[in-house]
DNA sequence: CTCCGTGCAAAAGGTTTGCACCTGG
DNA sequence: CCAGGTGCAAACCTTTTGCACGGAG
């Protein structure tokens, strides 16, 4: 795992998060999977490798690295977010509502541009967007 | 040959829908809504209106009308779910992250149509798919 | 008379909070 | 030391389930 951990400018407001097993772990286990993962998910891997670590402060550890802008969340179960690296290209899902499994999708981003700017046109800030496609996947079918 | 006598098994047809106020007033407010309305939402709405209903039925109620393909579930809080018309036409969401209110955006569909098909010819069956935009709208700058 | 609509209570399941203690820098 | 990391219990909030009853068709 090779991230390269940006520069930070002090900002007052802004934690310094010191090294932990958990976040290293946690960098470890998200960039091996090929799909976002939950915190439950996340939780059952630790588990098995045998890294015991409270619910709850996998919930902040995971918050402090969204605000942070390590991670991003992702919601593709209405039930429950899930987390993937930010540092992963911009991407798009496609979810299996059959097998819940999630496949990224590349998407040529042109019309999607054009149409945030028309709406900053419009005097709207968009920050982001979010696109995802719905159905069966080969496995299921 | 031995003929299998055929069981008077009930192929799971779809639930006949009677009358009720509860559905009716649903629609009413929905369809008076420019945005998609949670439970709570509607909940609420409805104590405004002296309809008391209860929360369970509420959420019976959602779910059989979108099972039966009138209404639309749309994910754009984490928390909750919202939903909408089906027969509203086809569209996507504008939301802002400062005041939650949602817009609706018209989106050019080619470049979607051309994703889906790529993905169809791989196998895989696509049945919706969503995209919603996230920002501060022109009242929260 | 048979499903569907409804209410109430409680459970379920994901997420957050409060408090206390530990620990890296 | 001190702010961040951690654990535990409990609260919170949305959604689901079980059970019972009444009413439309």
């Amino acid at each position: 795992m090779n991230r390269v951990i940006p520069k930070e400018e002090k900002i007052p407001t802004e934690k310094r998060l010191r090294k932990s097993k958990t976040r290293t772990l946690l960098f470890e286990v998200l960039s091996e999977s090929a799909e976002p993962l939950s915190i439950l998910d996340i939780l059952e891997i630790f588990a098995s490798r045998k890294h015991h670590i409270n619910k709850t402060t996998l919930y902040r550890e995971v918050e402090n690295l969204v605000t942070s802008g390590e991670l991003r969340a992702v919601q593709i179960d209405s039930r429950r977010v899930s987390y993937e690296l930010a540092s992963l290209d911009h991407h798009h899902h496609f979810v299996c509502t059959s097998c819940d499994s999630v496949a990224d999708i590349v998407f040529p981003e042109e019309s999607i541009e054009k149409t945030e700017a028309l709406l900053e046109k419009q005097g709207i800030v968009v920050t982001h967007h979010a696109l995802e496609f719905f159905g069966v996947c080969k496995m299921c079918t």
